[in-house]
DNA sequence: CTACGTGATGACAGTGACTGACATCAGGTG
DNA sequence: CACCTGATGTCAGTCACTGTCATCACGTAG
């Protein structure tokens, strides 16, 4: 066996999901996350940069994921189609993380402070989506909006997802979101 | 005269600009920006919640002044159109202070907490314009997509308007802006 | 004129996020 | 066996931010 437990970053995330769940996230200090991870305050800042970001680990590769199916869509793929394809790809890595999502969910709402960091994250994705159009061929200002328009399925649709009631796949969701958008853009 | 020097948070924002503009915002203290203004820190934060909001203390005049024009537009004016009347009113704001909104801007997009904030503002803006438009009978979604549309117009436009060559007026570049857009939309 | 309330400020101690510097120590490598 | 490496611990320190109480010019009621 090796010197420490693995996985130090993902068990500090576990531990700060359940602790900000419990409490709050204000009322939730890092030294406490640390503690319940086996590890101490300092160790959590050499894993995540700040406080916020230990709830927002996967964002990096959902965008990875993103843009990837993005540039990997079909030459022929028009704009908007490999924005879909992105979104398919994406939906797959929430495949059975529901209720995660929609605990996750509900801390970011519920703070002023985090969702400032979700908005940033969107704003990151929104802009390497665009850049990702722009090695398609896809000219300005055609790539940026396209790109915005992608983010924006995606929160519609994600919003949808984690809704109550809701019970049917993201990509089926995310698939209906998309279409909407394209009625409300042709006048309709 | 009065027992204090009047204005202590016009004081405190135009020190706050000053020393970050010399030395860049990570690298200033509350403590000094107070001090420079003539009060204490613990003064400070009597006047702004927290220590990024005095560069942001304007933002609230501008949503105000946004989204009085859009309600105040004639009744007939289509939803587009009582945006474009608010961005009109939002330029008259800025008349005279390019110079201001250069260093702030540079400021804000040097720095990532500030960049946040910024966008939390902006989506706050958004959300305002759209509930005003709703207030004129718009239906959802097309009034939160053209809060949507006026708020990037502003982004753009204002990017513009602080370009290093640029001289024409804000009221002429956010005409042309939102023109542009018109024609992205139109497919053209 | 005096007493009292009010509001903006100062003073001060305390918490918690975050950083820099140095120590530790299992495991791999030559 | 000596040495290096990388993840961690320890500790002191800075700074954002808060709670609490004191101060004191000003206005106002009596």
């Amino acid at each position: 066996m090796s010197r420490w437990e693995p996985n130090a970053r993902g068990r500090l995330a576990e531990a700060a999901l359940e602790l900000c769940g419990e409490r709050g996230y204000e009322q939730t200090t890092v030294a406490e996350i640390a503690k319940r991870a086996g590890l101490t305050e300092r160790t959590f800042f050499r894993h995540y940069a700040d406080k916020r970001e230990v709830l927002f680990g996967g964002s990096g590769a959902l965008q990875e994921l993103f843009v990837n199916a993005v540039t990997g869509a079909p030459e022929s793929a028009a704009p908007i189609d490999s924005i879909a394809a992105g979104l398919q790809a994406v939906s797959a890595m929430f495949v059975g993380r529901r209720e995660y999502s929609r605990q996750r969910q509900a801390l970011i709402v519920a703070n002023a402070e985090l969702r400032e960091r979700e908005l940033i994250k969107l704003a990151s994705l929104s802009a390497a989506l665009a850049d990702a159009l722009r090695r398609r061929g896809v000219a300005e200002p055609a790539a940026s909006l396209t790109a915005e328009a992608g983010v924006a399925v995606f929160k519609v649709g994600f919003e949808r997802w984690i809704a109550p009631a809701e019970e049917r796949e993201m990509s089926q969701v995310m698939r209906e979101s998309l279409d909407e958008l394209k009625a409300v853009a042709a006048g309709g």
